[in-house]
DNA sequence: AATAAGTCGTGAGCAATTTCACAATATTAT
DNA sequence: ATAATATTGTGAAATTGCTCACGACTTATT
């Protein structure tokens, strides 16, 4: 289907955001020296990550910035909207919520859930918050969700989204949980980040460069 | 210093935390199949990962949950407390103060701090909140940051954390701050996190296992 | 005791990703 | 025009990571 190397897919939305912002400021070129500074990825990666699309820039000149976003806007399907669903307006969910995704994006949160009465029938960021007992009944034509719950509650809500339909589930609970195989996850789990960096700072101490 | 590869050191807390929940559920021994479907990685991967570090489990038996905890914990240096503090008390950086990292972690949010006067002289999670003005003078001794501000403050909070003599930073902000190359920084891109999974749903569809 | 079943640790191969390094080409300066 | 400088796109090599498959050993069963 695609020829575009996984690695290579996870870095073209913040090749994306980088090139809005230069867009924004005027700039009217930019060599890949100029971006690996900016989204700190080798300047010869972003090269071949860039050929995978075909010949975008031109040597000795680097690349037209206007045409690369334009490029890459249809790449990555930003004129098609992604309708997402959030579940669990606790502080993560809140920040989520607030995050205006549809300025540069592609992605809209449309609704979010929660247990708790008193959120239920409020607004936050524009969103409506739902009751999780309707999960279902409002959810429907959603197939992307954000887990932002207690981990407690993972397993549970992740079978309600499966027999659902869901397609996708970005999941931040500590839990791992468990999906048919048609079913993609991906996991975000903050504690385990902070430690891995502290391994990281104690037995991988940098010297010099990177 | 350590041979032990980045990939397997990034999953190292992932298995510590999961051989701590089957040691409380009484567990006395674990097969690395059983882990792998607990964990969602590949049992070879797994039983590879320990290899790493001697031969700690027996053929035909699998792991002593017991034996192999206090050996991560020795080896995650679980024993041994590092103090973190958190820039920004918004909705993210709140989450991050609620999770109670002591109960499993060697890691201690030991301070907070924000611009709001609101915030300031609060607790939140039993984690003190001091003014951004006051940082240089209370971090003394503190060498992780978690960096939950908006973008536009990330790049003059970085230099002050630097020049306060920071060793490694968890970065939330969409920007990719600029640091001394001995500085460790994980980038942790909630938008770009999002957008790949969206992008992975529309161009690598999943049709049976994984 | 003997057999069957279970499981580790790892050699070897494979796959994915990154990086080097340079020919080709474009731009800029003189 | 010419030379100097800049920068791409990519073959090839290097690095990193993953998985298969199996010998060796342990435990359980009969």
């Amino acid at each position: 289907m695609s020829k575009i190397p996984q690695a290579t897919a996870k870095r073209l939305p913040l090749y994306y955001r980088f090139l809005n912002n230069l867009n924004h400021q005027g700039k009217k070129r930019v060599s890949s020296k100029e971006l690996s500074e900016a989204v700190k990825v080798d300047s010869a990666t972003i090269r071949r990550d860039f050929s995978y699309f075909g010949a975008l820039g031109k040597k000795g000149y680097g690349y037209n910035v206007e045409y690369l976003l334009g490029f890459f806007r249809k790449t990555l399907d930003q004129d098609e909207l992604t309708d997402v669903a959030l579940i669990g307006v606790g502080n993560l969910g809140t920040a989520f919520l607030h995050y205006n995704f549809l300025k540069n994006n592609n992605i809209q949160i449309k609704m979010a859930f929660d247990a708790d009465e008193e959120k239920v029938g409020t607004k936050i960021g524009e969103v409506p918050v739902y009751h999780i007992n309707d999960m279902e009944e409002k959810m429907t034509g959603v197939k992307v969700a954000i887990l932002t719950i207690p981990a407690s509650e993972a397993d549970g809500i992740t079978n309600r989204l499966v027999d659902q339909g869901i397609t996708g589930i970005l999941n931040f609970t500590p839990a791992r949980i468990t999906v048919p195989g048609h079913i993609r996850v991906h996991h975000i789990d903050l504690a385990v980040e902070l430690q891995a960096l502290v391994y990281f700072l104690k037995h991988y101490p940098l010297t010099k460069e990177d």
